[in-house]
RNA sequence: UCCGCGGUAGCUCAAUUGGCAGAGCGCUCGGCUGUUAACCGAAUGGUUGGAGGUUCGAGUCCUCCCCGCGGAGCCA
């Protein structure tokens, strides 16, 4: 007999199969048994009666939810099952009955309760076909930057010194140092580019911020990405491509998945149409500011704002050109105006917020010392990032595409937490 | 850190002006041969987040504390 996931069920119509998984629910009406199984890839029904063997109809009316099993019968094409196609059970070998209810019923359950048990609702509902697209993610992001000659490297995650000095980060005994947990590998993928040409990485960043917003862990998984001889017209280039071609290859990969999501594709896959208009910072602050939002030239965008600007536009939106003191020491300033940096931040639609930070940065040696000066930040740890420009410096680009977000707004889910196995969030460490 | 909302059965929620602690779901038992979060019936289930206080009487009012959710700030 042929095991089969359920996924590929349309396929052996009029076979007898056997499928391994978990029961997942179970209805019955007298003598007719409906039982839904799954087994990561999908959900199938399978139907016994009382007439077609009386033990196996007894053994599998005592089955609880959740227990894992191996079903065996035939498939056959039924408009009434879900998914089209149901199995006709002729046999089934119980692995583990469970020992106590299942936790997470298939009713409406509170955020902390579900949160709680993490481990058991990431197997139900919209958890799976969420978890599967986060996959396709990863996976598109990494044929991208394969297919555009990247070299996948990697960054430390203990580190010694901040990245960003602004921004709270987790300490960590090093034997007997202090040590942190790295809030991006940017720095780092910046001398890997001195060496590599093109390098990126989908790693981890941690930040030790008390938010509390829908768009924020404090762990996350970023993609960084950093190009020796890309400057800021390229940079960006690159990035609508990459969200371009993700959206587009996920679409393709995950139809099933974001289907059960009730996704609008459709309207992702206009969403991300080439190009993504280019705004500068003074741009979007009069947009704002005509659409009666209460915001100055020299104020950061709220959530509000970045929404705002994101359905002005109902697409992804480069805002460029920020003003110098909102941005890091380490973004290079162009040349007709050093007030501000030759970064952008790439403004997700449908209130998802930012998706990419990127800029192009500082190249010589005067330009770097002077802006740590200007950030009041020590030059001792940064030895090491000096050293770039000391040997052969080039100028060069990069940028952090946050994965969770992309995630969301893929998906369309509201929350970021659903879109990673396990989140951390601030108050939970557990499970 | 700030603002708002909340914490009652395993879960999701009711409880009038301060007056006997309730329902649905789940688990268990019974019924039902095409169910779609099945349905119908029965049974089970309580230190009302914690500590004080007011009162004849507190789930309800007051004080403090704990926890959660949403948002802000900060950020990807």
């Amino acid at each position: 007999m042929r095991t089969i996931t359920i996924d590929q069920g349309m396929r052996f119509i009029g076979e007898e199969v056997e499928i391994k998984g978990w029961l997942y629910n179970k209805r019955s009406s007298g003598k007719i048994l409906f039982l839904e199984f799954r087994d990561g890839t999908g959900v199938i029904q399978g139907v016994l009666t009382q007439a077609d063997d009386p033990d196996l109809f007894e053994t599998a009316d005592r089955l609880p939810r959740e227990t894992s099993l191996i079903v065996s019968g035939t498939l056959r094409a039924e408009p009434r099952a879900p998914g089209g196609c149901e199995l006709g059970i002729t046999g089934i070998g119980v692995i583990q009955k469970p020992t106590e209810p299942f936790p997470i019923e298939l009713k409406e359950h509170t955020p902390n309760f579900l949160l709680d048990h993490r481990h058991l609702w990431i197997r139900t509902g919209r958890q799976v076909p969420i978890l599967r697209v986060r996959d396709a993610v990863f996976r598109a992001v990494r044929d991208f930057f394969h297919k555009h000659g990247f070299v996948a490297t990697e960054a430390p995650i203990l580190t010694g010194t901040s990245v960003e000095g602004t921004t709270t980060l987790f300490p960590v005994d090093y034997f007997g140092e202090q040590a942190y947990l790295s809030q991006s590998g940017q720095l780092y993928l910046e001398a890997t580019a001195m060496a590599l040409g093109k390098v990126y990485w989908i790693g981890p960043a941690f930040r030790a911020e008390k938010s509390k917003t829908r768009k924020h862990l404090t762990e996350f998984w970023m993609a960084e990405a950093e190009m020796a001889f890309y400057e800021h017209a390229d940079n960006l280039r690159l990035q609508e491509e990459l969200v371009n071609y993700v959206v587009n290859a996920v679409v393709a990969e995950r139809a099933r998945e974001l289907k059960q999501l009730k996704r609008d594709v459709d309207k992702l896959l206009e969403e991300v149409e080439l190009p993504f208009p280019r705004i500068s910072y003074a741009e979007a602050i009069r947009i704002l500011q005509e659409a009666g939002e209460e915001i100055e030239y020299g104020d950061d965008f709220g959530a509000p704002h970045e929404t705002a600007l994101g359905e002005h536009f109902g697409k992804p939106v480069f805002i460029e050109r920020f003003p110098a003191k909102m941005k890091p020491f380490y973004m290079k300033r162009p040349a007709d105006d050093p007030s501000v940096v030759l970064a952008a931040d790439l403004i997700g639609p449908e209130g998802y917020g930012e998706l990419i930070g990127g800029s192009q940065r500082v190249d010589t040696l005067e330009e770097l010392e002077r802006q740590l000066a200007e950030y009041n930040l020590p030059k001792e740890p940064y030895e090491w990032y000096l050293d770039l420009r000391r040997y052969g410096a080039v100028p060069h680009a990069g940028f952090g595409l946050g994965m969770a977000r992309t995630i969301a707004w893929i998906c369309g889910v509201p929350h970021i937490r659903e879109t990673i196995p396990f989140p951390r969030q601030i108050n939970r460490l557990y499970p």
